[in-house]
DNA sequence: TTACAAAACTAACGTTTGTTAGTTAGATTT
DNA sequence: AAATCTAACTAACAAACGTTAGTTTTGTAA
């Protein structure tokens, strides 16, 4: 039986007080105020504001890390490997909405080996990613566009994939996972 | 001839300093340091900071809307005015890359008149947009995905144009216009 | 019932924040 | 030369910030 944590609740709370305005606009006091509680009480949980964004942001940042090498390990087609990482990022989405404002968008508050930790695996997913592309224009599966290009355009839907999912009535995740792949593949012409 | 105010200084170096750390994690003394005077001194020109943030994010709005409307009135195709579109997010973003950045991810800071205007400005804007997209699909120039796939794919792409534009050492606006919408309407296979 | 631990509380701290008031130096106009 | 204007300055303000210290309440176990 999986049993919340305190701490975990302040992180959650915490999380969709970020995603509204930002995470330097949100207060301790606010997120106390949210749990009914007062700000002091929440240290009896956590160090500090800090932890909670690092708590936040690293969690949902080793999600996408692993599933990243857990594709790239795979012996399947280029253009296969792009299916599953547009399925990752759909799947992470529909699980962590919220973090996914906070990493997308404040993760430079974070400080000292949290921060470069951050940057370290964002660069290796996007590396990760940009060989994929690589291969599959030269294996003929993609067409033969900037490989920049390509990666941008894909990365940059998923990425903001968090704030349009949920105010389009929670779709299905399998039709929606469908529906983005042949989008981002195919094209829409 | 153009000459620049010192209040059009103080919202340029502003915008620097807000794309890199947001809007709240930017203090007055901070833009006043980049501009080698004292925060108190900034009131000589303008009259807070919130008239910073909305005159950076208002002014790109209203290009916007400006080039969106533009684009509406044309008798032409569907498929051409989304063409157009994508041009014209890109001709945005090569002129104000900086101003782009707070429109994204500092708009809810807005308070107000200026909060609604804008919010109301970008409804406006992708309903537009959303019509245009249904009217290609109708016309059987588009394939028949839901409309909101579509729009949400091509707008968050360009939406978030700002942060990979630059870092890709400027490349050639005609040859990325040419890529982009190559990539976005006929896909990467 | 008592003892203990968890989790809340009040009060306060030192900083930083946006902003105002009043002053001063330098340039331009009369 | 005197007057005006522009744009900087110093000093200070009240409010809000993250955080700490010490205390009290609450629930569980002995």
């Amino acid at each position: 039986m999986k049993t919340i944590t305190r701490k975990e609740e302040i992180v959650t709370i915490a999380s969709q007080l970020f995603k509204e305005k930002g995470y330097n606009a949100v207060s301790m006091r606010d997120i106390a105020q949210a749990m009914g509680i007062k700000a002091a009480s929440l240290y009896n949980h956590i160090s500090g504001k800090q932890q909670i964004l690092s708590t936040l942001i690293l969690t949902v940042a080793v999600e996408f890390t692993n599933g990243m090498q857990t594709v790239v390990a795979k012996d399947i087609r280029p253009i296969d490997k792009i299916r599953e990482i547009i399925e990752l990022h759909i799947d992470i989405t529909v699980n962590h909405s919220e973090a996914l404002a906070a990493l997308n968008n404040d993760w430079m508050h974070l400080e000292n080996n949290d921060l470069s930790s951050f940057v370290q695996m964002r660069e290796d997913y996007e590396e990760n990613f940009r060989r994929i592309v690589k291969e599959g224009i030269e294996a003929g599966e993609l067409k033969q566009h900037h490989p920049e290009v390509i990666l941008f355009s894909i990365l940059s839907t998923l990425r903001t994939l968090y704030l349009w999912y949920q105010k389009r009535g929670k779709l299905d995740v399998n039709v929606l996972k469908k529906d983005m792949v042949s989008v981002l593949l195919n094209g829409i012409t």
